[in-house]
DNA sequence: AATTATTGCGCAAACGCTTGCACCATTAAG
DNA sequence: CTTAATGGTGCAAGCGTTTGCGCAATAATT
């Protein structure tokens, strides 16, 4: 068994409440006692047992971390990990550890957001998606549970969630400005999976962006496609079958940038005198692409460092007012685009 | 406060180690107390407590997942994700959280999984990396507490831990025989960073298959970058201002090699006709350079669930003999090979 | 010198659950 | 009809912490 704090106690010639007062460094213990109980403490190995101090407590020190229908497959698109990266980041600094949930569907994923909550697993949650019907965020907002979205509430009063996201919208209408200006007027948007938020706002800037330059918009030349890695090629081939082609493409996604590349070389359109492109998240790869790619950088990296900063204040003062963190974006340019003859 | 076993017991009429009982499905209870029972649940909206349980219990039900250097730089490489969402497939299907760990370098980290050990967060460790002097093998191998190692264990004895691995050596040799055979005889190597396993699995068969083919070996077609990103594209400067240059690489990582294709096509060496390339992994977005690259697929994803399945064996039977996994890979070719003229 | 504050520590209850053991009805066996 | 199994529950002691409260002993105040 384990050396508990009884053991240190009895070591030290002290009482256990002694024993933990010194842990959590009580000023109402004299330094001298401090001392003694801090050299049983290492005599012994002492380490303290989290799941007692953690009924005792109710606090856990852990922050859950949701994705949508799990990593599975998520994971696939390096958003992810970069966002982990930022929240690993801040949660280290301020003592948290991550729980991470597991679940592939949406039913599995609330009963683990169930779970996390009611069994006191998690001190907060960490959302890092907005799905339009989503019933995990109405779940927390109903037993007032802290909780931070990465992204945007739909459907659901913005004052009432914290969260960190993009401007998706404006980036998306930004880059579509971009390619009028290079003088294209067949532009295409390849987009992702409606039921996500960002998607709506991507398509919603693009549309924007047309109507005030006097583009009429086409429907067949909005594509989606939920799977990043495949539905990049099978949008190509719905755009370049149709009569007039597009000369310009805003795509959802790098990855799929590169599905697109490749598909588009395979047909002989050349990148980006044939075609220009202009993509989102500039993630770690994106610059290697060949041609390397003209994206919007979102910061992914501070978007899981902001939120794991808001979520802990939201962990240390309940009462704490909501809030909504913008993460500025900034187009790179890279060699995607071309200015139409 | 939440509803607990005691609420529910009242209720229904029992005492609380009878609910407790209900809980586990014991067979000494009636099926019509358990039905009582759940009843009473179900009204009242319990949930266990998941704390007082591991208290009580001593398990946890969640495996602690510890990475490289933290995420901070390991979330660059597709292959954590990937191995991720294999370890999430199986622990989800066999009820077990997922504890990552945040630390960011080896002291943190091995902290971290002392917290993990001693605290009782968890009732496992998966070993995401097999570095070459590595502190938290030895603390777990001295505590006898569960865990598995994804890679191969480096100056300790192999018959006293579990551990899933590719045969990296022989795949180095494979890929190195296959560019022999396509008539190279100046192959270069750009390894992966040396303290870990799995790069000096690869230089040995690199090597072995050239002492094999009669090729002398030379220093300065060697070269080992940490960063899998910079690292791709510095190796190729140093390759190519050699005067004899190589006219074949073997490349530790896919995604190294999409700066390295990329440099090289900057250099004017066009892949594959004035350069051949091969490296390692098959992450999802392998197949989507220009041109698509040949590689060995290592089954990420596989080693993820064996791993995981290994470990959860083991912490159910601690007693369970180790055990060594080895995933099979494969040779998957595309084309950035092409035969000498 | 008597009273009040202050400091330093221990007692014991609580957190919510599990589990060994004892107990009381039944029912089966002798 | 007694005794022995058996099945179904309850009691209470843990699991290792935290924390409100109380009690000495000392220091400060009249």
């Amino acid at each position: 068994m384990a050396v508990t704090i009884k053991d240190v106690a009895r070591r030290a010639n002290v009482a256990p409440s002694t024993v933990s007062r010194v842990i959590s460094n009580s000023s109402r213990i004299s330094e001298k006692t401090k001392e003694r109980v801090r050299e049983a403490m290492k005599e012994l190995g002492y380490h303290p047992n989290l799941n007692a101090r953690s009924l005792a407590n109710k606090s856990t020190k852990t922050i859950g971390v949701i994705m949508p229908n799990s990593a599975k497959v998520a994971f696939q698109n390096p958003f992810f990990p970069e966002v982990i990266r930022g929240i690993t980041t801040k949660a280290y600094q301020e003592g948290y550890g991550l729980y991470l949930s597991t679940g592939q569907t949406e039913d599995e994923i609330l009963e683990e957001v169930k779970q996390m909550v009611y069994g006191g697993r998690v001190d907060g949650i960490l959302l890092l998606y907005s799905r339009v019907n989503d019933k995990v965020m109405p779940f927390l907002l109903e037993h007032g549970f802290p909780f931070v979205l990465i992204g945007r509430p739909y459907n659901i009063d913005e004052s009432k969630v914290t969260f960190v996201n993009n401007d998706n919208y404006k980036a998306a209408k930004t880059v579509t400005d971009y390619l009028v200006l290079l003088g294209h007027k067949r532009i295409g948007f390849i987009g992702g999976n409606l039921d996500y938020v960002v998607t709506v706002d991507h398509m919603k800037g693009y549309e924007q962006a047309l109507q005030n330059a006097n583009i009429e918009l086409r429907e067949d030349y909005i594509v989606h496609h939920a799977e990043v890695k495949e539905g990049g090629q099978d949008a190509v081939i719905e755009l370049m079958s149709i009569d007039q082609r597009p000369t310009a493409l805003v795509v959802a996604d790098d990855i799929m940038t590169f599905g697109v590349i490749r598909m588009l070389e395979d047909m002989e359109v050349h990148v980006p005198d044939d075609m220009s492109i202009v993509s989102f998240n500039n993630v770690m790869i994106s610059e290697l692409s060949s041609p390397p790619m003209t994206t919007v950088d979102i910061h992914i990296y501070d978007l899981g460092l902001q939120a794991t900063h808001c979520l802990i204040n939201k962990i240390n003062d309940p009462d704490i007012e909501e809030k909504k963190v913008i993460i500025p974006h900034r187009l790179i340019k890279r060699q995607t685009c071309k200015k139409m003859e």
